[in-house]
DNA sequence: TCGACCCTATAACCTAGGTTATCTCTTGCC
DNA sequence: GGCAAGAGATAACCTAGGTTATAGGGTCGA
């Protein structure tokens, strides 16, 4: 239960974007509880369910999605390995999405009201906490632009390579060819396409050389391909920079 | 330039989420400037720009976008009075969007660098301001179904019937038909539709007693009908709750 | 080891919404 | 007070992507 900073998924992910101070850390970590797992399709939360904590993901691949009355579903965010889940609606009583694994995890929690305390005790906490916020944000706009006014490839396209961006970040080891968790019907409700069409698409795709398909995940093999599908730019994935 | 707290822009809004002791209220105070006018149709901001500041928009409406490669661009969100403006970059050097006036607007800028200075001092700001984020935040995942999953009918009037909520928000005075300064390629470009989709859609809307059309401004004249062509909940604008 | 279920591929067909083009009516501007 | 530019209506036409259906391979639990 209790582990030394540099396996703290927490305090890593915190240190992305900026140093930490001993104090910090150990505040940090004294708060964060050890990881647990959790299988593939399990549901980590549901809309409408007591929000009293968020998580930070140190194995495995989430997405959070919320249902529609007719059925259909809209993906919001995918999760990789290092990202933290939940911060998003951490002021809501209730959870305003669901959250699904999309492949076996492992995830620490950090309760909800431990945060008074370090936005009491701790000034450089508090604005990593910000900049983790808006860059969340930052990552929700393009989103916004790639499903009002993208085509089907481009979405696609700038979807993938900007998951590609984000693995690369706190994956460094990953190697040139990348293998994603993700069924085509996720990629479906992340993107407001058909399942159809994103197969059509990927025949594309795999004729072209960029990717390749497999049982439920798929295989990037040539990201810059790709990004110039998508007409990427990577400007909003910049980490947020602290003024002091 | 120093007024009080009663019309302060910032205070109200930050009212509207907890009750601010006077510590809080003066400091608040302190850091705002006083108002400036900007006609219809100055931009605010472009994207690239230095990000210095945010704004608290006290008269008139104004919305953010971004412009893409193509040539057409993607409205990514709609600011009514009382609306804080940029928050949601503060953290990043340069700004990831765009702003500009729908109309004759009143904004006061709070610089950022005094930020810290909030943090540091003033617990209950420090969580307000992480209450604002959030509520952002629901706005747009909630964008991002209505881009995602929603028919050209639902887009149009689930947007309109949340700006109607957040209307009422602020501005409890007004009565049952809402009048909007907005044209409907600024409709368009945020719903990710054509110019020529809304006005069909428009004239649908209009034969069913729903709404009337103006010159680059539209009533409301009947919430509850746009309500159910949406499947409208507002759940997520419910303010969010500090723990305390 | 069987069967149920999920994931994917692919074909045939269809429709919501995009595009282009005119025309009119405002509005603002010199 | 006249003109250019923006805002809207409407019609004709078109296409990206949705829908439905079928079928084959994988995976997993009993």
């Amino acid at each position: 239960m209790s582990n030394d900073s540099d396996d703290s998924c927490i305090v890593k992910h915190f240190e992305s974007y900026a140093e930490l101070d001993e104090n910090s850390q150990q505040l940090l970590l004294s708060l964060e509880e050890g990881p647990e797992k959790w299988p593939k399709n399990t549901i980590l939360w549901q809309q409408g369910d007591q929000s009293d904590s968020f998580y930070t993901l140190s194995k495995g691949w989430a997405c959070s999605f919320r249902d529609l009355e007719d059925g259909t579903r809209q993906v919001l965010d995918v999760y990789v390995p290092g990202d933290i889940v939940g911060l998003r609606e951490f002021s809501f009583r209730k959870r305003i999405t669901s959250v699904v694994m999309l492949s076996d995890a492992e995830l620490c929690a950090f309760p909800r009201h431990h945060l008074d305390h370090i936005f009491s005790s701790s000034l450089v906490l508090c604005s990593v906490m910000f900049m983790i916020t808006s860059r969340d944000q930052a990552i929700l706009l393009e989103r916004l632009v790639n499903l009002g006014r993208r085509s089907a490839r481009e979405k696609l396209a700038h979807f993938l390579v900007e998951l590609s961006y984000r693995l690369l970040r706190t994956n460094a080891f990953v190697e040139n060819h990348l293998s994603l968790p993700l069924s085509q019907s996720v990629l479906a409700d992340a993107l407001g396409l058909s399942a159809v069409h994103v197969s059509r698409t990927f025949q594309e795709f795999r004729q072209e050389g960029l990717l390749n398909t497999g049982n439920a995940h798929l295989e990037l093999l040539d990201i810059n391909g790709l990004q110039s599908v998508a007409g990427f730019d990577e400007f909003y994935l910049e980490s947020p920079i602290s003024e002091s």
